[in-house]
DNA sequence: TTCTTAGGCATTGCATACATGTTGCCTTCC
DNA sequence: GGAAGGCAACATGTATGCAATGCCTAAGAA
């Protein structure tokens, strides 16, 4: 909104995604204004719009602190961005360019070869930027917006879990399939890869399932 | 958050929601200050909320706006709801107990008795409490958030067009099928006719498509 | 010893004052 | 007469002071 109070909101940001706070942690606003060289009313405005992302919750004359995330949440969202992005796979698959796919595709070569050579840190990242990158050639900020601000939530599992050797492989596989998919201009086939390709993320991040057969969602609390 | 802010948030969501302030309009800090009886700071709170949610538009150094839908956010939005609330489907026909669907039956025969007598305004409401409620029962906070955000933007479209008697026809038997579903347990069911029937109002409410056969989203800009 | 309660301390919420940026109009120059 | 630049009024952004709420601690009674 304001340059002050973007710069706050960045840095809590990037403060939180890289683990610096703990999840559960406290954030005062007099101490974050200290360091941040702000008076609270950006601070304020910073950890509300943190809220609206998901990455900060506040109570009421209590305060902010960062979210935890039960695996429960992290099992849903994965799900939701398995259908979400499954769209936005249908849709690029009808009306991105051949420019748009083969940028793609380089993510996803700079992605594998990352991976081989175990940079974890790249690795992520062009797992970030494959994503969003694929998400925006629907073409739809709604669609968009909507992912975007789940796959936020869920980039702290990273403080949480990594992958293992055999998913990442499965997910470089994934995302070059993904783009043959674009290629072939096979809708149905780029919505399905992508649909499992999440699927699997979810099941290697969250270990195996409780009860495999008929539950895609916990149990209601 | 607060007391003051949410009575802001509430009100001004009211208002919006109502068309009292049309889309594109100007909301101004200091003149809702005064028609609330607050002074700036909750009044901004509650902008920057109601902005998170979609209602608002922000801009730095120039204000609040009510955002104006564009036809395609609109089938954006429906678009990707009949994907995240057919997952709902699905999930409650598995874990929904027969007292919710019971429920859920009961808000769906008001909802025809309301659109049969012609009420109106008590059509809009149940049919949003409906989708609420079997949201609900999938029992994924994640998953409701993410669907009460578009909603609320999408629940604008009362501003600009209303459904015409066939529609709303189709959408009360849609209702009721889905009952009918959830009552057979059948996932693969409820999940297709929750899908076709957010599809349906989509057409229902923006009109002929454009391009009737491999388009689903709108070509990029 | 443990539960309750009262009081002090810290932090958040709201209001007001000040700073900064934007907008529209007026003046002036071409 | 038209356009460009500057100035003034207004709206938003930021800082700080005050009030209210919640929490922790300590003291007293059961």
């Amino acid at each position: 909104m304001t340059a002050a109070s973007d710069r706050a909101v960045d840095a809590l940001r990037e403060r939180i995604l890289r683990g610096e706070y703990a999840p559960g942690e406290r954030l005062g606003e007099v101490d974050l204004a200290e360091r941040l060289g702000l008076s609270r009313t950006p601070v304020r405005e910073a950890l509300r719009r943190l809220s609206a992302e998901g990455l900060v919750e506040i109570i009421t004359n209590k305060g902010a602190r960062v979210v935890e995330y039960p695996r429960q949440d992290l099992d849903q969202i994965f799900q939701i961005r398995a259908h979400v992005e499954g769209l936005a796979a249908r849709t690029a698959a009808q009306s991105a360019s051949d420019a748009d796919i083969d940028g793609l595709n380089d993510i996803a070569i700079a992605h594998k070869e990352h991976a081989e050579a175990g940079r974890l840190d790249d690795v992520y990242r062009l797992n970030a930027q494959y994503h969003s990158t694929l998400n925006d050639l629907a073409g739809s900020p709604v669609l968009t917006g909507t992912v975007s601000s789940l796959i936020h939530a869920s980039v702290l599992i990273r403080t949480l879990h990594a992958f293992d050797e055999a998913a990442m492989r499965r997910s470089v596989n994934h995302h070059l399939e993904i783009v043959a998919a674009l290629r072939a201009r096979d809708p149905d086939w780029a919505e399905a890869v992508m649909h499992a390709h999440l699927l699997s993320a979810r099941a290697s991040l969250l270990g195996p399932r409780p009860v495999p057969a008929a539950t895609p969602l916990e149990e209601k609390p």
